[in-house]
DNA sequence: TAGGCCATCTGGTCCT
DNA sequence: AGGACCAGATGGCCTA
């Protein structure tokens, strides 16, 4: 994906700009802030090092390029007032904050959608290469995992006979269950499970069969999805 | 073309 | 103070 063209001629850049970053003709440098200047350069460089394009990015009226043509950023003005400059440091260094913030956020982003695609590779989803949308996956995973477990509680009782004493492994009745913390709690008692849940009958606990919400139209029931690795 | 999905930026809030 | 988390805003891409 690239992004590039984006993070350097995004409005970000266009405050790097306006605060005399890339402006073509700030005056000469600013001895005290200097070490600043070239650090935030650095940062930026990183930043963009970390960020790569994640896709193109149409730039009306040509944003994006301003970097690119000039060669050296010329310096500050020699005169500044100290009161300007030390605005001028503040936001500067304000800016440099966000920049870093940017950057964790971006790959705090990463690791979540790393995860959700974790979280999809277990999924069963037919056909096999479609790729579920964040909230498709989310509500996909909850459901599968109650049908799973279902399916555990169901062939524990049928194990320990009519009585059905102890499922060991498996939810008591009553305990907290996937659906009981789903949808702000408007999640509907579990319907009677069916012996293939885990190959995901419309038996949900979150909905019916039909309900899109909760069996989207790529994976409503139909065909048996191949159960995930772990599920076998 | 509208709507859905997504990535990114941003400012606020909470936590360490 | 700095980082993590969150939600709103923005804009691009894709598809019906």
């Amino acid at each position: 994906m690239l992004v590039k063209a984006e993070v350097l001629a995004t409005p970000a850049e266009d405050e790097l700009l306006l605060l005399g970053l890339g402006s073509p003709a700030p005056s000469p440098s600013l001895p005290s802030s200097a070490e600043e200047e070239e650090e935030e350069e650095e940062e930026e460089e990183e930043e963009l090092r970390a960020a790569p394009p994640a896709r193109p990015v149409d730039a009306p009226g040509g944003r994006g390029l301003r970097r690119a043509e000039g060669k050296r950023r010329p310096g500050r003005s020699r005169g500044a007032p100290r009161a300007a400059r030390t605005a001028e440091t503040a936001q500067r260094i304000k800016r440099s904050r966000r920049l870093k913030a940017n950057n964790r956020e971006r790959n705090r982003m990463h690791n979540l959608n790393a995860a959700l695609d974790a979280l999809r590779d277990v999924l069963p989803t037919f056909p096999e290469d479609a790729k579920l949308t964040k909230i498709e996956t989310l509500r996909f995973a909850h459901n599968y995992i109650w049908a799973l477990t279902e399916t555990l509680r169901l062939a524990g009782a049928a194990r320990l006979g009519p009585d059905g004493a102890a499922a060991a492994a498996v939810p008591a009745e009553g305990s907290p269950s996937p659906a009981s913390s789903w949808s702000g709690g408007s999640a509907s008692p579990a319907p009677s499970a069916s012996p293939y849940a885990c190959t995901l009958s419309p038996a949900s606990p979150a909905g019916s069969a039909s309900d899109p919400e909760h069996w989207p139209g790529r994976f409503a029931p139909g065909p048996p999805p191949p159960l995930p690795r772990r599920c076998l």
